[in-house]
DNA sequence: TATGAATGAGACTTCATTCAT
DNA sequence: TATGAATGAAGTCTCATTCAT
């Protein structure tokens, strides 16, 4: 049984706590996207808010935590979105298809995030690290059982360098993607799972 | 007969100094890729190359100049050791192999400046981004035109979606690659090679 | 009326800001007299104000601003307490006392502002030069007209000339004003005064 | 009989020496006008004098040096013309006109060093400055007995006083002098001059 | 909750000067 | 004479964070 202590010791926050709680993290994301991690200011990231600079330590107790709480949430919802729709889908290639419209989905609407989430893994120190390490990991165990699902096991391929080579071209979209050229994010899926499924090149 | 001027132009410098700029890079490169360019100090730089923090600005202007150079060089290498393996095969195939290989060849021995090229491309500004964009240009166009000859033509896929695919495989090799692991390069890109032309799935 | 807005729009300070913000700026004009602007470090002044070094960068955006406030100050007030006393008498001549003494009396007491004023004209850049100019202008044109009403005109020398002459005069004091010596400015004034209208010699 | 030594120590110079000399203490001159002594870095000089930095300490002991040879040079230079030309004249107005003429015939064609002359006299220290003030007293006593023999005794206007206000007119000229402008030294002595005998109004 | 003010550490960079050749 | 390289001190400014209200 977890303990009850997480929900009751959380101080009691009136209604606009969550509003501005989230309305800061949009700002860390944005102006840590831009500036990475070190750059980004705690100065700046308030003046992005609109909110006080001293206030921000209302929300977080450091800077650190800014990013811990950006790279959990976007690892999390990653994750649980995926679990969803894996749910919903059986065939092999339709859950393949899941996985990787779902990464694009997200970080396609959320590309601040993806920059964050991708460069400044390492960022993270001590029990921030540990506590996001676990959540990446379970997010990659459930896309390596997806691509396990689908690799021919003749094929002399190794699982895991096949599962780390999809995460390297899904994540690498910060680089190009461009939300009024590339909108139809269902036919760039498409596009991307035949590549992956079949190569690119007819045999 | 080229005017010796050229040569005769560049400033006379001692015996140490390259010794000293290569030391100095190296250490960059170093800090750069564990801490970030806006993490790396230069006193950190100064103090891994074991050189006086001010006499660093006898080697470069500024600390941007820097990571320019390390980029340039990156960039630079990875486009002319290219160009050399690419006169020698003739098969698309072999030659796709040659694109694989020759980057991770290159970012397998300097892990470091794979970081600092990927990560922190976004942290030049002015005439320096332009410069080094002009070189990441044309190592791309180098690399879509050996994916273009491989790529079957009716195959729906666009061609600079698939380039770029390849990309970010290639690059995303800091977040796994072991060199006591993944020793045998020349394997390790025939793999990747299969599943780039073929697909995970036998078809 | 006027809009209420404009004087709520001022950022809400306490009851120290004032001081502490005239302290600095004491400070600061004591020291750049003293060494000159480039010569005057803003760890002198912080040592000088008794405050934090970088503290001082809360009450002014960067060292610029320091001298800009400075002369901003000693112009207006020279331009302010001239026009009051321009006010109240009538005659020419009394006018052109006025300008003198006035311009004695407030240098006589901030001689630390005259150098600030008169040596550190070319120290400061851009916008901020551009509204001190406005109001040394200001200042000026005040003064020529007075100049004029004095001149006889058909003396061939030129209005300008008059005014420049009649400025050198009263800002090389700092060269060798002593306030022991020269206690009294309202004889030094008539002194001046008496130089100016009638020349050295008899005619 | 003045020591011998000074001329037998003096280290045998080569024919480029004195015109190297000079083009240093030129190049000295602009950048400590334009900058302010401080802010006139040895690197900035040696850059428009296109001379080696390090080279630079072989003409000069340190920075100090350079502006003393320079405010020794203009003080010597002023002091000794006016010599030349007092001989020359007798009436007290005549000897006067070369006052005036002398001190702006000099600094109008060494615009620079006015400004070095007079922002720059606090920023000599010890024996530099004494020299220099020897030398500007030597100059102020030849201007001082000048002004005597044209100011009408029985005036109750302070010597003194009378030759500071002078000095203050023609060392203001850096603020306004426009050599396209006043290019008539001739004639802009004889208003300076007519103004300072017999003011700006009739009487 | 919110905010004005403060602070010590450390960022990048330039300085005058010297050393060795 | 000339110059490439080095160095310690100091420059301005920004940082994350805290304190007091």
């Amino acid at each position: 049984m977890p303990s009850a202590k997480t929900k009751t010791a959380a101080p009691r926050r009136n209604k606009h706590y969550e509003k501005r709680l989230a309305s800061i993290l949009k700002a860390a994301s944005k102006i840590i996207a831009r500036d990475g991690f070190e750059g980004a200011s705690v100065r700046k990231v308030a003046a992005e808010a609109k909110i006080n600079l001293s206030n921000i330590y209302y929300y977080f107790k450091c800077k650190d935590e800014m990013l811990f709480e950006l790279q959990k949430h976007a690892f999390t919802t990653l994750k649980n979105t995926l679990e969803e729709r894996l749910i919903k889908v059986e065939t092999p290639e339709a859950r393949l298809k899941a996985v990787i419209e779902n990464h694009f989905q997200f970080f396609s609407t959320n590309m601040n995030d993806l920059k964050v989430c991708s460069y400044e893994i390492g960022s993270l120190g001590g029990t921030y690290y540990k506590q996001i390490l676990k959540i990446r990991q379970e997010y990659y165990k459930l896309v390596k059982d997806v691509v396990a699902e689908n690799k021919t096991k003749s094929k002399r391929t190794d699982l895991n360098l096949a599962t780390l080579y999809l995460f390297g071209s899904l994540n690498w979209i910060y680089m190009w993607y461009d939300p009024k050229k590339n909108s139809d994010i269902g036919k760039l899926s498409n596009q991307l799972l035949k590549i992956y499924l079949n190569g690119i090149k007819i045999s």
